[in-house]
DNA sequence: CGCTGTTTAGACTGATCAGTCTAAAAATGG
DNA sequence: CCATTTTTAGACTGATCAGTCTAAACAGCG
């Protein structure tokens, strides 16, 4: 017990997410999560309890480390305006670059478990609340160092930004091409101007 | 055959429709189908091929009589400005009246079925551009009446709003409430202003 | 009424699912 | 090197899935 294996653990959690956010909730089997974590059945069901807390670790893995980590190397950035654009670039990036164009796991959550489960709800919720709070603040600091517009209300605005990402994130998954999904991002920074 | 059952049959492909609109295509099950529509197990075999072709027609009757109607009925309208903003109300009020926050069937698809059929990824995609185009009409109208700056792209703009409803229909299913839905409608406006 | 072809009723199939359980293996601490 | 505890291996369970098939009911038409 003080020996520990959380090192093999959590590589099982950062595979068991990688299959969940490619194939989503209900099209990924047990059979797919031992193969893809290496784990043999009894294994998965003694570490984790069973599939739904296996996927609520990671979603919670991927909320800190895809989504919040991101918005915490943009803020090492000083211009709001830049922080923003930068954060529109990535998430294009993402759409256009990864060849199984999974999305975002949150948003795909979003829509695969509307109303099923109370945590896994309130984690997609509060995940989608800290973009929010994030631009929110990016836009405020702006505004402070009148490098933002004050006719801009930070609140709404914020809001719309995250319409925006959902929308391309939804849309990038096939629907729109490289020129659609810029065309967002462009008319986002018109929402800031 | 001079004989037909037609009313039955698009009776029983609305009924499946609002069964795959609640609950998913993976999370419809056949018994599922037979409850909603009251049809028999044979009876549903032979009239259409399986659950898949089932689906399809849904979606097509779904973006034919929900999505498309619904743009028709805004057509009506003359001044372009209300048209968007009516269409905005519209998704919004849909979200916040329906209990089941069904959201839209394209859009809820889009995500689900991301790689897995050809036909049914045209489908969707056709709905999308369907809207886009109507959309990216509007604006062009607007301007050609003085009624929209001549400044704005009516392309660009019409896939961010494109964009924006997406993200209404997502977020709309529990994680904005009423507020930021309608923040989102306001600054759609702002595109367009 | 009786013939023909279609529709219904529902049993059945084989596959797959998540999750359990027992017994062997491995690793710990003494 | 032994005793105790944890981990592994994989057979097994019961449920559910989409889809098939046979036999009975029921049309239409002569």
């Amino acid at each position: 017990m003080p020996w520990e294996k959380t090192f093999e653990i959590q590589d099982a959690v950062d595979k068991a997410m990688q299959v969940f956010w490619a194939k989503g909730y209900v099209d990924t089997s047990i059979a797919d999560l031992l193969e893809a974590t290496g784990l043999k059945r009894s294994s998965l069901y003694n570490a984790f309890g069973g599939k739904r807390d296996l996927f609520v670790k990671a979603l919670r893995k991927y909320d800190l480390e895809n989504s919040r980590a991101t918005l915490s190397k943009l803020e090492a950035i000083e211009d709001p305006h830049q922080v923003i654009q930068t954060l529109f670039e990535g998430v294009i990036q993402e759409a256009l670059t990864d060849p199984d164009h999974k999305g975002c796991l949150l948003v795909n959550t979003s829509l695969e478990l509307p109303t099923h489960d109370k945590e896994i709800q309130t984690l997609v919720k509060t995940g989608f609340q800290a973009v929010e709070a994030f631009l929110k603040r990016q836009i405020e600091l702006g505004q402070a160092r009148s490098e933002l517009p004050e006719s801009i209300d930070p609140q709404e605005t914020a809001r719309a930004l995250v319409a925006l990402i959902t929308g391309i994130r939804v849309l990038g998954r096939g629907v729109f091409e490289e020129s659609a999904l810029r065309s967002i991002a462009a008319q986002a920074l018109r929402l800031i101007a």
